[in-house]
DNA sequence: CCGTATCCTAATGGATACTG
DNA sequence: CAGTATCCATTAGGATACGG
């Protein structure tokens, strides 16, 4: 198997792209750019879909989504208001690798429970 | 661009995948696995390395590595102590996914930043 | 050298109530 | 409907000191 080396700059202390690295290292992100990948959504479809989601943290993470460039957020002016999230073409470049390791959490999930009951047991 | 759909399952409040996206979405544990793709290391290599960890966060990370199965510690019986981190054959299969969303991070970092500022300057 | 233990602060994040 | 505002409990995580 072949391993791929990061770029040294990440293991700085400041180095920016740590920054875009906690951007999507948040809990609910991942699965709000899941969601979005199959199409725009309104607030409230995003808040009934997503199980455990308080509204202040949907709110909280789609602002920073728009924020960094990632969702386009739209309101329509009607009453009562609607407003669509939807990605943008950036958005959309990241849903690859985020699959990807989504997928990988899927595949290991059974591994890693397991490891955790064995470290569990050797530790009583 | 081909969007691929999560699992249902992880938009469910308890499902035990989220738990292992947590695990991963963690602001230290990419760098470790990072530097550990490229082979072992001593707890005082890694501490050193990764700049800005304190002590305390790089045992705890090492340690829910350890407990996830994704990182194999040998402690070698001698004075002064000889610890050493690699991956386990699991750890290493989850470089790949990973360097893909850290290749991610450093190509859109200005995109990112350019619409962080428009984001600014358009609230103000 | 490789930790653990303790203390302490700042940030996270839920619950609830209220608004255009 | 789509938020904002406020309060509050929990946690994360740094600093420091100490131990095997």
């Amino acid at each position: 198997m072949e391993i791929v080396t990061l770029s040294r700059g990440v293991y700085e202390a400041n180095c920016p792209t740590r920054h875009v690295l906690d951007v999507i290292a948040d809990k609910w992100t991942t699965l709000i750019i899941g969601l979005l990948a199959d199409g725009p959504r309104r607030f409230a479809e995003l808040h009934r879909q997503i199980g455990g989601i308080s509204q202040k943290m949907l709110t909280q993470t789609l602002r920073s989504l728009e924020r960094d460039g990632l969702v386009q957020r739209t309101v329509y002016a009607q009453v009562p208001p609607r407003v669509e999230y939807a990605l943008t073409p950036m958005g959309q470049t990241i849903c690859e690798p985020l699959t990807a390791l989504i997928s990988w959490a899927e595949e290991n999930i059974k591994a890693i429970t397991d490891a955790q009951q064995r470290y569990a047991e050797a530790s009583s």
